[in-house]
DNA sequence: GAAATAGTGTCTTTAAGACAGTATGTG
DNA sequence: CACATACTGTCTTAAAGACACTATTTC
């Protein structure tokens, strides 16, 4: 466009010139700012159960409590890539599904300061941090329980591997509960369900999985029918072998265009 | 729980006390830290087109180009609350439905420094926003084009009411797209575009406005039947007059209790 | 061949698409 | 009564639910 090129009446320069005297000029400092933060609610089914990867917090505020993967977003890096890099830090994953889910904002939701946090969900194959739960004892596993049907929505309950009650620090109950929320919903369109098994998976294993996520059992035709309607799975042709039974054909993902 | 009772064996003190020993030595200052914004995209649907509001931006950046309304989220007021006084502010709008969109935080978003927007979204009978346009120079209200069909996603194109093509500043034109992938995902399961027509409104100025954000032609009978099997519906008793023909009953929103 | 799950066939139910037909105002 | 849109009826199509039946492996 010819925007650059334009006189700025008042000043007698260019635009451009006007507007990188005023970028110099500007002061980030002259009103309070919050900070803000990136959540990780991780979710994984485990055992026909929901269940997530807290962190102890070894600082206050809620020290020793369990809270969701999160951190600082730097000042030069994107939200995307700040949850990346906590996802990495705290829970030494890469390469799950990450999704921005919501940006919670309660003035008081941190006792320090102000906190803007900006959570995202992550779906992983349970396999990948049972190991990180081994490595890193700050780390735990917990399970967890929806209180609500369908997509009401609400806060998660939590639970140890032993049934003792976990709470969460701040508001990442909300959060989890939030992440569960839009699962059910993508569920309804989307076969999301493969990010938490391995590359290759039968269709009852999926069906699984689905069943623990929506908390409702599913129909076995027309889930198949569903899935292989929705041309995102393929057959590998191979079959799982040595189940005392008829083998089931291996799926895996197909990487398709469309949304 | 016990929480507050137990002591901390680091201190000596209850843990109470320790957190806020902790909290009143914490400083805010010791990291750099982005701003944050809120940002919100209106729609509405006039003359069987979307439109939107925009504001004349004064400063720099982006001096003398339309931007939706937004504005720094204070330090002491939810996000929910800003987006609220935003549009109050910016637009002399109050009591419109207000949802949040997605946060944008790319690190070179805006040119002054980093700044973090939450964006939101809010639909407005036009009416409304008409006379706003009428009393604030800065206000216009643009037609909005959507390149793409179906919930692809991405940037939107706005023009005046003249035709001119009107540039966004920022990624608002990312914003606004979002809005309207996010709008017609909704319509799939709400009949959301009560909240772009007066109180009392027929089926039809409810299919028109369905087919304007979807971007395609609805079936009638269909449309009607999923409408009032919704339960969102409710017949006034009352009928439109004076139309040259059968007059249409006039139906409102029904106030439920599910989601 | 018994056990166990894989995978198919098919009847029913439900919702949407298509489209024609009848209803009821205004002029 | 013409016109225009409101509303209804109903046939077709597509997808989901229900559930029984056949298939194929291990032991």
């Amino acid at each position: 466009m010819t925007y650059k090129h334009r006189v700025d009446k008042s000043l007698g320069v260019t635009r451009a010139e006007a507007e990188r005297r005023f970028l110099d000029a500007y002061d980030p400092e002259s009103y309070a700012r919050p900070s803000v933060a990136v959540d990780v609610a991780l979710v994984a089914v485990r055992e026909d159960a929901l269940s997530t990867l807290t962190v102890l917090r070894t600082e206050h505020p809620f020290r020793r409590m369990h809270a969701l993967p999160g951190g600082f977003v730097q000042i030069d890096e994107s939200l995307d890539r700040a949850a990346e890099r906590v996802l990495e830090e705290k829970a030494a994953l890469r390469n799950v599904y990450l999704e921005q889910l919501y940006t919670f904002g309660h003035p008081k939701r941190d006792p320090r300061t102000r906190v803007i946090s900006v959570s995202y969900f992550a779906l992983v194959d349970p396999a990948r941090f049972e190991e990180c739960a081994r490595t890193s004892p700050e780390v735990s596993v917990c399970r967890l329980s929806v209180p609500w049907a369908g997509e009401t929505g609400g806060p998660v309950k939590l639970s140890r591997t032993d049934g003792a009650a976990v709470r969460l620090a701040f508001d990442h109950a909300d959060i989890l509960g939030m992440a569960v929320r839009r699962l059910r919903g993508k569920l309804e369109y989307t076969p999301i369900g493969f990010q938490l098994l391995p590359d290759h998976f039968t269709l009852l294993e999926l069906q699984r999985v689905h069943e623990t996520i929506l908390g409702r059992p599913l129909e076995k035709n027309s889930f198949r029918r569903r899935m292989l309607a929705s041309g995102q799975l393929e057959a590998t042709g191979e079959s799982q072998r040595g189940v005392g039974h008829r083998p089931p054909e291996l799926y895996r993902f197909a990487r398709r265009s469309a949304t």
